[in-house]
DNA sequence: TACGGCTGTATTTTT
DNA sequence: TACAGCCGTA
């Protein structure tokens, strides 16, 4: 398997140059001056910047087409990268039409993940631990995040680490974010592998030890792995170099350091890589993507064509402008000036309401009104209206309130499908069958149903295991044979070991379909049984999912090709039926568009996150500010922003300001509504101030700020824009952003120490700091090991 | 082993 | 407030 064979290590070609050489272009006509000078130039770097609604994924799909057509590559020579299945789905489904045929030959059009396992699977051998001779082998089992925790979890135990204070959870935080940046055990700076009581680097190496024992991966490790193999072997590097004549990226602002690294590696020969993404849209910070990436990207591949795709073909000019407005308060970006040839519609409303009810309220009648057509505006179906929120908890209100008035919504995001308890342990039975030394699928099915097989029980088996060396399911069975166990638990042990027997023989048998098979083995076990006892309300719910997963094995040849796409598609692709408002958060909204966009919550502190600005002060803000841009870019044509000077949070009243950015949104393209029940005047009357009492001025003297347009911050923010952030630091608001004016520290300040994580100063000491710690207590500490939480290195 | 009450904690999420 | 994960008890 080390050798590479292009005969057979590359699957279908189905189109020869040749034939293609001479096909007419119809496709192109299609296209506007830009998309078209991104799909025509082929060679070389490309970036295309796409901004929201500019047709980007029209462009990268026709370049795949032309680049085929034009006998540039066949289609198995094309290598196209997305960061989701869907994304993926699409753009197949897209070329094909295109094509106006089936491209049987598109095998490297996927996710980073479903690629790198591919490749991975060629090369697994070249993964092994130094100094021994383990190495994975190519039918690795790729796990899920229960599993990771489980295993991290034993291993946290195992070296003696209070698990309650410093949970498992944390420990596979870390991990990842090593993987993210493509850090090897041995490449983690030292600085870095002192976190998580001081045990996370060598717990990082026991864990990629364990998985390569078990022969697993996480999905860090698929980048991981190939990025490692492609360093460490440039033989292989250069097939794949030849062999991938072009290469396209989409959603490249989301990329991290070791996608990053991936891509580099595999357009280091030839450099035809096109890049879409767009910098602004860059949400995903908070789990590794750099928008370094792109931003640098001109360095990176010197002589690069730029295209800015600026036609935005989705939204009214004034919900454009809104959304400019904002983003101009960010730095550092690439620039881009979104334009519309659309009608001018109508403003971006903005409306401030006395409480999250009201709110909730307030939008639940809108949206009745714009059913029925009854604002002004054309009917709109609830299909196409969207409320989009910066954190789950914000749908609550929502749902509430549409319950009673009996308004039909759907939530998008949630637990998918396929991670839900009884479709995780269905499937780990099916691990268990196909692969018996899947330790920990066994784990988690062993005693589920209950067999009497309590902890004390699972320790014998993995005891047993240990010392022979062998899988867990044959400890379990050795530990049968000499009696180490007895009665219930015994007996019912046996039962299941004769059962994944038989279940693993029927596997082979012909004569039973997969299906079938499924189905005997969740019956077989009592796990379907389990939950027809089950009286708890959720439980004819997880015997219909059983089915639905049962349903979904048609598809797949065998279990084992089902275990493994499902391994990497988490898709929730259950298709209500009936006209429903969607709920999403923001960022389950990217990608998406709505003619009517609800944006609630526009509060400081919860949008921007107070957690964020904590944590990485002035790029969270940015990140936020990005987060604000795809919301408001994500309206068709009515987009109404919304705030509460009241909220209960975590079971308590508190008020807050209105957004920052809501002082970012410009003048001319906002129109403030008076909310309904307070007469007396808009924001900023007196009838208002009356009304609301104490802290209800502020808010109120920000809320006429935001209307009126005239006062200091809002003349401060025309100077600064563009030119500077807006915001100003607020009380409210902790972290220092500018360490350079702060070479002493103040009682307060949010800072960041390697070791101990984030905490606030609480006293002063010569260059001492008394440090309240989230996480590790209260500490002194010299004053130089800390720093701002802004610059901390990832 | 299994359940109930207690405590601590509380973004964003794909693969 | 709400829920998950832990401990103590039956």
């Amino acid at each position: 398997m080390n050798s590479f064979d292009e005969s057979d290590a590359f699957e279908g070609a189905s189109l020869s140059s040749r034939a293609m050489a001479a096909r007419p272009q119809p496709y192109l006509d299609g296209l506007n001056p830009e998309q078209r000078l991104a799909v025509e130039t082929m060679d070389g770097p490309v970036l295309m910047l796409a901004g929201a609604g500019t047709g980007k994924t029209k462009a990268l799909t026709t370049r795949i087409v032309h680049l085929l057509n034009t006998g540039r590559a066949r289609p198995n020579e094309v290598l196209a990268v997305t960061f989701t299945n869907k994304a993926a789905r699409e753009m197949k489904t897209r070329v094909g039409t295109l094509l106006g045929q089936q491209v049987e030959g598109m095998p490297w059009l996927g996710t980073f993940h479903a690629i790198c396992v591919k490749l991975l699977r060629r090369h697994a051998e070249l993964i092994g631990i130094p100094g021994t001779d383990l190495t994975l082998n190519s039918n690795f089992t790729i796990l899920d995040t229960d599993d990771q925790l489980r295993l991290l979890k034993q291993l946290v135990q195992a070296a003696g680490i209070d698990d309650k204070r410093w949970p498992a959870r944390q420990l596979a935080g870390v991990i990842d974010h090593w993987k993210n940046r493509a850090w090897t055990p041995d490449k983690v700076p030292a600085a870095e592998a002192g976190a998580y009581n001081g045990k996370a680097g060598a717990l990082y190496k026991q864990y990629q030890r364990r998985l390569i024992e078990l022969n697993a991966v996480d999905f860090g490790d698929l980048l991981l792995h190939v990025v490692t193999i492609f360093q460490t072997h440039d033989d292989i590097l250069q097939q794949y170099q030849r062999w991938f004549k072009y290469i396209l990226v989409d959603e490249y602002q989301d990329t991290n350091v070791a996608q990053y690294l991936w891509l580099r590696l595999l357009a280091g020969g030839h450099k035809n890589i096109c890049c879409v993404g767009d910098d602004d849209q860059s949400i995903y910070g908070w789990r590794g993507a750099e928008v370094g990436n792109i931003l640098r990207f001109e360095k990176d591949f010197p002589g690069a064509h730029v295209v800015r795709l600026e036609q935005n073909y989705r939204s009214t000019p004034h919900i454009l402008a809104a959304a400019s407005g904002v983003i101009a308060g960010n730095e550092g970006r690439l620039g881009k000036e979104l334009w519309t040839e659309a009608q001018e519609g109508e403003k971006v409303r903005l409306i401030g309401h006395w409480d999250g009810e009201e709110e909730a309220r307030w939008i639940g009648e809108e949206i009745e009104a714009m059913q029925r057509g009854t604002r002004g505006q054309r009917p709109h179906g609830l299909d196409d209206m969207a409320i989009l929120v910066r954190a789950s908890h914000q749908m609550r209100a929502f749902e509430d309130r549409f319950l009673t008035i009996g308004l039909p919504y759907r939530v998008i995001g949630g637990p998918r499908f396929y991670e839900r308890m009884e479709i995780r342990d269905a499937m780990a039975y099916f691990r268990c069958v196909t692969s018996p030394s899947d330790d920990l699928a066994f784990e988690r099915i062993v005693n589920t149903p209950k067999r009497g097989l309590g902890d004390k029980a699972q320790q014998k088996m993995q005891v047993t295991a240990r010392q022979n060396g062998v899988p867990l399911i044959e400890g379990a069975r050795l530990l049968l044979e000499d009696k180490g166990l007895t009665g219930k638990g015994a007996r019912e042990l046996q039962v299941l070991l004769d059962g994944l027997a038989r279940w693993g023989r029927m596997a082979g048998d012909k004569s039973i379909s997969h299906i079938e098979l499924a189905e005997i083995i969740l019956d077989e076990s009592g796990y379907t049984e389990m939950w027809q006892n089950d009286k708890t309300p959720e439980a004819p719910g997880r015997l219909e999912n059983l089915k639905e997963l049962v349903k979904a094995l048609e598809n797949f040849e065998n279990l084992t090709g089902f275990l493994e796409h499902v391994s990497l598609i988490m898709d929730n692709e259950s298709e209500e039926s009936g006209e429903k408002v969607s709920i999403m958060t923001l960022h389950a909204a990217k990608g998406l568009e709505f003619p009517a966009v609800f944006l609630p919550g526009w509060e400081d502190g919860l949008f921007p996150s107070q957690r964020s600005m904590d944590e990485s002060g002035l790029k969270g803000v940015e990140e936020e500010r990005r987060l604000a841009y795809v919301g408001i870019t994500r309206a068709e044509e009515i987009c109404t922003i919304s705030f509460a000077g009241n909220r209960r949070v975590f079971g308590q009243w508190q008020s807050s300001l209105p957004s920052r950015f809501i002082d970012e949104l410009p003048e001319d393209h906002v129109d403030v509504l008076t909310p309904p029940g307070l007469y007396g005047g808009g924001y900023g009357a007196a009838g208002m101030a009356g009304s609301m009492g104490g802290v209800q001025n502020s808010i109120d003297a920000r809320v006429q700020e935001a209307n009126v347009y005239n006062s200091p911050g809002w003349k401060r923010m025309q100077a600064r824009a563009g030119n500077r952030p807006t915001s100003q630091p607020r009380e409210s608001t902790s972290p220092v952003i500018d360490m350079a004016a702060a070479s002493s520290h103040t009682v307060g300040e949010r800072v960041f120490h390697q070791k101990f994580g984030y905490g606030e100063i609480v006293g002063l000491e010569g260059d001492k700091l008394e440090i309240a710690f989230d996480k590790a207590g209260t500490k002194k500490v010299v004053a130089r090991f800390v720093t701002s939480p802004d610059d901390v290195p990832f």
